[in-house]
DNA sequence: GCGAGAACTTAGAAGCAGTATC
DNA sequence: GATACTGCTTCTAAGTTCTCGC
């Protein structure tokens, strides 16, 4: 840890740094939002240190005093929402000054792989037609290929290539000798064994579950959690990856190498000084153990396929994580204030006489308009190629002088981050359209489209048009606006609820086509939709008969014109109102569905949509928060679901 | 000012567990 | 009680941005 850093110790430091204001909904009077590092409105209350401790001494308190009292049935279905008022508030108080990310941390350290259990004498591997048993050291390497023998990896090229290379490493010299080919080598008994294993595992059981599960719970009590600055927060990852074959995705040219073992001697634990520092497992030295509080990670190892480090971390509902959440979201709100002025800048650009101008001017505007990401140049051959704003190359990108009916048409077909396929057909201004000519004359299809940019040169740009400005707070920008604007249009009034959350979702979709945040349509697809749409169909034809009881009850009453028909009849009314409801339910289940199929709105909710903006629609339109956020939603945003009012505005 | 490495966020897939349906 | 389905959780790869040392 470094120390002596005066600054740290000037009051006026401290004080700059609070938490981002409440921001309710004010008069935009400078056009500017304050970042929330300028801004240093009163705080609610400093941090205590021994908050937790108070928590923790208030519950028992309570719970004495409360030991001899009967609890009214009432009241205990109450507590769960009791105990939810407890939760620590960190939004309320002071955030540390910048750079200090702890001042007290302690952690059980790392829950490592289970050790290798050798196969049972009965499972055999073959070679060229023959039973050969291996050492442990290859058998382990080899039960991770026979465990993905059914996966489309297998069967490609690299993947084997890389495999073999790296399984041969861990054979024994007669072992090398004798296997020499991999399409010789027989799995499937090891895999068959494995598939059984499986089976027998879903077949335990009630009490053999349990325990697993009891096991599981225990484990995530000891060691998932650790004591920040006197709280008790949840580790994200407290396990470390166990040993297997590195799955790159799509064409890369790492697959199928081995991830090694993870060992204490690989480890470096960072925690207090003052903490219990967690001790190795027997026999075994951690690699290293710091003490940064610069830094938020509990753990970290260096892995062997790329040579980047990994780390523990807190879980996104701990205050570090939650904090940083909240500063983005104000950041990307700082943006929407100076957009247009930072808009008009970049149009000005695209006339610049100065080529490496123009270009990030041109580039700005794909990331503005599109949300596309930076784009980082990356090493070759370590990587699957996939490019990003900054890095697109002439043959991604096609011109239409005009195309359907649309002048300057720009057909962008290229792989993004995680090799996800990025296909648009975008009419542009005519300058951009002219500049895009110009960049691409006299190139190659492999050459950079922006031969004058990188994201350090973009990035340093925009820092100059506004503090802490980068490119991907254009697509927190764009994806937050995005969905504020859509509940507005989308919104019906006089919907009911099971409408108003279609119209959400719809909303929420929306953002997501923008990031193109794209998922495999799932394996059981049309079937579900054949069921659900046979479920309507059921649905329809118990209206129809409901409607014709009615009718008939109807007539009924008209004749005997006593009590009871009259009830009948209304209670009739009331069934088809019921099976009208359903049905309604129902089909509006199946065009989400529908409309869903290849696109995935976890991740802009859980990382591009100011969580503020669905808190107040939820709040505005009486839709309990639970139908727009689960569990694991609502603890990351706690801190939005607390704060936002029904008149927030991005 | 630059490059490499560190730190942290974003991402889709796989696995799992709880619930609905028969 | 078995099976099918679905939504949630976990996993870890793949990005972006920051930081540090030269």
């Amino acid at each position: 840890v470094k120390s002596g850093n005066n600054e740290f110790l000037e009051p006026s430091f401290f004080a700059s740094f609070c938490s981002p204001p409440r921001i309710k909904d004010e008069p935009d009077d400078d056009g500017f939002y304050a970042s929330p590092k300028e801004d240093s409105k009163p705080l609610k209350r400093p941090r205590e240190d021994d908050d937790f401790l108070l928590i923790l001494q208030d519950s028992k308190a309570k719970k004495a005093k409360n030991k001899d009292k009967k609890v009214p049935e009432a009241d205990k279905r109450k507590k769960p929402k009791k105990e939810e008022e407890q939760k620590w508030k960190w939004w309320e108080e002071e955030r540390y000054p910048e750079g200090i990310k702890w001042k007290f941390l302690e952690h059980k350290g790392p829950v490592f792989a289970p050790p290798y259990e050798p196969l049972p004498e009965n499972v055999k591997f073959y070679y060229d037609g023959k039973v050969m048993k291996l050492s442990t050291k290859a058998e382990e390497v080899a039960t991770f290929f026979a465990k993905m023998l059914d996966h489309e990896y297998t069967t490609k090229e690299i993947f084997r290539k890389n495999f073999f290379k790296d399984w041969r490493k861990e054979m024994t010299s007669e072992e090398k000798s004798t296997i020499t080919n991999l399409s010789k080598c027989d799995f499937t008994h090891m895999s068959q064994y494995f598939k059984a294993q499986t089976e027998a595992r879903k077949q335990m059981s009630k009490e053999e579950k349990q325990k697993i599960k009891e096991e599981n719970e225990r484990l995530l009590k000891e060691y998932g959690y650790c004591v920040m600055d006197n709280h008790k927060e949840r580790i994200a990852n407290f396990k470390i990856e166990p040993p297997g074959l590195f799955r790159g995705r799509g064409n890369h040219p790492k697959m199928g190498m081995l991830k090694r073992r993870i060992m204490p001697e690989d480890i470096i634990i960072n925690c207090s000084k003052d903490s219990k520092i967690p001790p190795p497992p027997p026999g075994h030295k951690w690699k290293e153990v710091r003490h940064d509080n610069k830094v938020t990670w509990l753990v970290s190892w260096t892995e062997n396929i790329q040579g980047s480090i990994k780390y523990i971390m807190l879980n996104p509902s701990s205050r570090i994580k939650g904090e940083k959440d909240w500063q983005k979201y104000e950041t990307a709100r700082r943006l929407k204030k100076c957009v247009d002025k930072i808009r008009n800048q970049y149009r000005e650009d695209w006339k610049s006489k100065e080529m490496k101008v123009r270009q990030r001017a041109v580039a700005l505007y794909f990331i503005d308009k599109l949300a596309l990401r930076a784009g980082n140049e990356k090493e070759e051959g370590e990587t699957a190629d996939t490019v990003g704003c900054c890095s697109l190359r002439v043959e991604h990108i096609k011109l239409h002088p005009e195309l359907d009916g649309q002048e300057y048409v720009v057909e962008f077909d290229f792989l993004g981050k995680d090799s996800i396929r990025y296909y648009n057909k975008v009419p542009v201004e005519k300058r951009v359209f002219k500049n895009l000519q110009l960049f691409m004359e006299n190139k190659q299809p492999e050459d950079d489209l922006f031969d004058r940019l990188n994201t350090s040169i973009l990035n340093k740009h925009l820092q100059d048009l506004m503090e802490g400005l980068t490119a991907k707070v254009f697509r927190t920008y764009n994806a937050s606006i995005t969905l504020q604007q859509q509940l507005k249009e989308l919104t019906n009034p006089d919907d009911n609820i099971p409408a108003k959350i279609l119209s959400y979702n719809r909303a929420n979709r929306a953002v997501a086509i923008l990031c193109n945040h794209q998922r495999a349509p799932p394996k059981t697809f049309e079937k579900s939709m054949m069921n659900l749409q046979s479920k309507i169909d059921a649905k329809k034809e118990q209206l129809a008969d409901a409607r014709r009881e009615l009718k008939s009850a109807k007539a009924d009453a008209k004749v005997r014109r006593d009590e009871k028909s009259k009830k009948t009849v209304e209670s009739k009314k009331k069934a088809v109102q019921r099976i009208e409801e359903q049905l309604m339910k129902l089909e509006v289940q199946a065009t989400d569905r529908e409309e869903n199929k290849q696109i995935a709105l976890g991740t802009s909710k859980l990382n591009y949509l100011d969580p503020r903006i669905s808190v107040a629609w939820c709040k505005k339109w009486g839709i309990p928060i639970e139908k727009i956020y689960n569990k694991t939603q609502r603890e990351k945003f706690a801190w939005a679901i607390d704060m936002a009012e029904e008149d927030y505005e991005f």
